[in-house]
DNA sequence: AAAAAGTTGAGAATGAGTCTCAGTTTGCTG
DNA sequence: CAGCAAACTGAGACTCATTCTCAACTTTTT
């Protein structure tokens, strides 16, 4: 009986894209055409991008879009909670497409290879959620994130699901 | 009965300044005036700080040492292990002296205050250390960060030794 | 005490991200 | 469909933390 995949694939990326537009009209902001060409060039794939890597896609399939437009626009989708800003440390801003399918995925980052893992573990999931309520937190925004080292190849295997007790 | 404070005081930081420039003695660096002058505002509180801040301590003190010697210097007390480099989102660095004295501590980070609290929580710790270890990674440099939105003035409160069943 | 090795700091450079503002697009209303 | 107010867009200037450079200076060694 193989694991179940992360992300589940039914939910289409087509239907996150109307949502977003959706979140944007409710919001009274115009669909201009760039909008919609980073929406659905940002939902298109499951893949962390930076901002620049998003924008060279975009210029790649023609799509035209400038720099500063993509700045202004990923706070937005960011707003609309299809999006999540990772925090990686370092000077590029991060972001994960992923968030309304998997939405308790976490990251692990290796500072030697620059590599970003997701992985799961409701365990974590259930403590995170614990924590914030007990301090006070809104959950809404909490980020777990293994920053460490993997020695050399050994980090791609066991990412997903692991299967500890308790 | 209280709850015990979240560090020992009586590892006393005279020792934690001794051992670091044993440290650098030990990879062959000069201990040159800046150094030591860095070394001793650094582990002379408990406090978290970010470069410009360290930098301004120094200078009110009489130690004049350049931001350019700080910025060189404070990756040498991490490498000791004696500093921890704090990965807050935004644009300035932000470090932890604690490392040393209380090594399994996490921060919450609430992006509204802007305020850094610290906590500790073994259950989670276990957690890292085993994931970490199942995924191959060297749990050297584990971090935890709750990065969250505090509402109003409740954060304050009960932010150390949660004590949730298992 | 002089040479070798490493450190220091002022100022220039870098680079991600932000600001500005004139020109354009969008979505409404008649 | 025309007209218009409101919002968006982009080129280039700007910010600001951090890094680079290199000549002058300490530190340590011989």
């Amino acid at each position: 009986m193989k694991p179940e995949p992360m992300r589940d694939p039914s939910l289409n990326r087509g239907l996150v894209q109307e949502r977003v537009r959706a979140f944007l009209r409710s919001k009274g902001l115009p669909l201009t055409a760039a909008r919609i060409g980073i929406i659905d060039e940002v939902f298109s794939s499951h893949d962390h991008f930076t901002v620049l890597e998003l924008h060279t896609r975009l210029m790649s399939k023609g799509g035209g879009v400038s720099m500063m437009t993509v700045y202004r626009t990923l706070p937005l989708l960011v707003e609309s909670g299809y999006l999540r800003e990772l925090e990686v440390g370092g000077d590029e801003r991060h972001y994960d497409p992923n968030h309304s399918t998997s939405p308790d995925h976490h990251h692990i980052h290796c500072k030697d290879c620059g590599k970003l893992v997701e992985f799961e573990d409701p365990c974590l999931d259930l403590r995170e959620r614990a924590m914030a309520e007990t301090m006070g937190f809104r959950a809404d925004s909490v980020v777990f994130r293994l920053e460490a080292r993997c020695e050399k190849h050994r980090l791609y295997g066991a990412c997903n699901r692991l299967e500890l007790g308790t």
